[in-house]
Order: C-alpha cells, then sequence, then structure tokens
DNA sequence: CTTATTCCCTGATTGC
DNA sequence: TGCAATCAGGGAATAA
C-alpha cells in the first residue's frame, strides 16, 4: 500500500513522462464507483481538457498535479492504486479506471483493484493544508511541532502517528518501523512521551521514511511502481511483518497486535514504553 | 472538541 | 479438493 516514500517514488517515475503533456482526452472506466462521490465525468472533463500539466507535487499521500490554469488534479493511491505509463492505443489494462490521453501518443493511467483511490480537481493550491498536518519530510514536521500535538493526545502513539493531521503520509508500516528505531511502545499514551522521546521519534520518522525512498518503497502486499516493479525496502524493513523473527537489536521474537484495527509489529523488550 | 468503530473493496491466505 | 472465513488498511462517516 503506497505510503510516503512510495507516492514520491511514483512522482519522481512520472515526471520525466508527464510534466509539459496536454491533455488531450481522458476515458473513465466503471463509472459508478466512489472515483465519482463527488463529482460526474464531466465536470473532469471541463477541468482537465487542453490543460497541460506544469509539475507533479505530494503533500503526505495525495498526488497534486499542477496544471496550467493553476487547479490541481488530486489524487490519492489509497490501498492498491497505482499509475501506468502507455501507448494511448494500448488495450484496457485489468481493473484500468482512468485513463489521461496527452496530444503525444502516450497515455497516463490509474490502475485500482480495491476501488479505493479517489480523484479531485482543486482550484485551492492550500486546501490540503488545512486537511493534513505538515509532510513528514518537510520541515514544518519538527519535534517542536510534534510536541504541540502530542501533549494533548490521549490516544496511544500508534493512532496519533497514523493521523495525518500530525504526520502527513505516515501509515501503517512506517509507524511500526518508527516506533521501532526509536524504542517507543506503540501503545504508550502519546502524551506521556518526554521531550528525548519525542525528539527522537520525529527524527526516526524522517530517517526511516528517507531510507525507504532511496529504496524505492517498499513492496510487502502490493505496491508496484511506474514501470510495475517492486520496491527494495522490504529487505531493510525491522519489524512490520516479521512476527516471531528476532529483533535486529536484541534477538527478542518480535510481538503483533491490533491498535485502532490496524496490524502493529513491535519488539517487546526494545519498546517497554 | 476528542477517540473508537464501521465501512468500502477484492485478491491472497488460512482453516476446516 | 473446495468453499467459507479472515486478512490487508486509508480515510470518510458515524457513534459515543
Amino acid at each position: 500500500m503506497p505510503e510516503l516514500p512510495e507516492v514520491e517514488t511514483i512522482i519522481r517515475d512520472l515526471k520525466p513522462s508527464v510534466i509539459g503533456q496536454e491533455i488531450k482526452s481522458l476515458k473513465i472506466f466503471d463509472g459508478s464507483n466512489r472515483l465519482f462521490l463527488k463529482n460526474n465525468l464531466s465536470f473532469f472533463h471541463k477541468y482537465l481538457i487542453g490543460q497541460t500539466i506544469r509539475d507533479i507535487n505530494r503533500h503526505g499521500k495525495y498526488i497534486i498535479f499542477c496544471l496550467s490554469s493553476l487547479s490541481n488534479f488530486v489524487v490519492h493511491l489509497r490501498m492498491t492504486g497505482s499509475f501506468t505509463i502507455l501507448h494511448t492505443n494500448a488495450p484496457v489494462v485489468p481493473y484500468e479506471k482512468l485513463r489521461i490521453n496527452f496530444c503525444t501518443n502516450l497515455s497516463m493511467s490509474l490502475i485500482d483493484i480495491r476501488k479505493f483511490a479517489t480523484i479531485d480537481i482543486s482550484n485551492d493550491a492550500n486546501f490540503l493544508v488545512s486537511k493534513l498536518g505538515p509532510d513528514a519530510i518537510s520541515r514544518g514536521f519538527n519535534a517542536k511541532f510534534l510536541q504541540s500535538k502530542f501533549i494533548k493526545r490521549n490516544s496511544s502513539v500508534k493512532s496519533a502517528l497514523l493521523d495525518q493531521k500530525i504526520a502527513a503520509g505516515v501509515g501503517n508500516i512506517y509507524a511500526d518501523e518508527a516506533c521501532w528505531a526509536a524504542n517507543i511502545n506503540p501503545l504508550s499514551r502519546a502524551s506521556l512521551l518526554n521531550l528525548d522521546q519525542i525528539e527522537l521519534l520525529c527524527k526516526s520518522i524522517k530517517l526511516v521514511l528517507r531510507e525507504s525512498i532511496s529504496n524505492r518503497g517498499t513492496t510487502i502486499n502490493n505496491y508496484k511502481d511506474v514501470l510495475g516493479n517492486s520496491g527494495y525496502h522490504q529487505t531493510r524493513v525491522a519489524v512490520y511483518g516479521r512476527l516471531d523473527k528476532p529483533c535486529f537489536k536484541c534477538k527478542t521474537k518480535i510481538s503483533k497486535i491490533k491498535v485502532v484495527g490496524r496490524a502493529t509489529y513491535f519488539c517487546p523488550k526494545c519498546q517497554k514504553n
């Protein structure tokens, strides 16, 4: 499932093929699903046809295509969404949801097995800022900010880290990895962490995310990049998916529990509090 | 305001 | 071997 490092890898791969391309036409498949929760097909036609994609940015897990009109085409891949670049006359790909045809012979396709991905248009360049906290690898996400959020947070650290208003882009895998790196129990009350712990956790979040970006993301369930290749970071993962395997620091078997409905892995010895 | 739970969806895996 | 139950989880909606 794409989290921040996977989304970052995807936009880096898309940029050379997509920036500067003018949108000639688009086709949306299986139009009755949630992709159209708020808008219909003619809405997307109106805002996309004739536009040139000027840049591709990211805030947390949201992909932001900046259009020449200054509107933004915003995509969230959720669990199983992925992009691919293909020729305009290529046949429909299984689970294809959206194809954007450029004026060249190239197209950009959104593929999504589980149909959770969302697409939207925004005319407000900052609309995601009010909806999300700072991006987890940006300067705005720092120990001071994290402390200001944690101090009034009664829930577990794990639950807080999954809150996109606190750390935009952190998902289930990297929340666990960061807690392990910082020796923090995912069940600890966020409000009870001391400043040293918060500083270490903040650094750990940035570190695990940056390391994963340099490894082109983690392929554990089904993430694939724009070329359909897996990432490499799954070989570096310390706890996620490593139930009963030895902790890399102390050899204790990794535990698995459920926290706010999410599988959560940790070392019961290294992460006591 | 907060925090927890349910739901959406489908392929892979597990259990009997 | 076969089929049903479970699991995977981001975020919207809902409940408390």
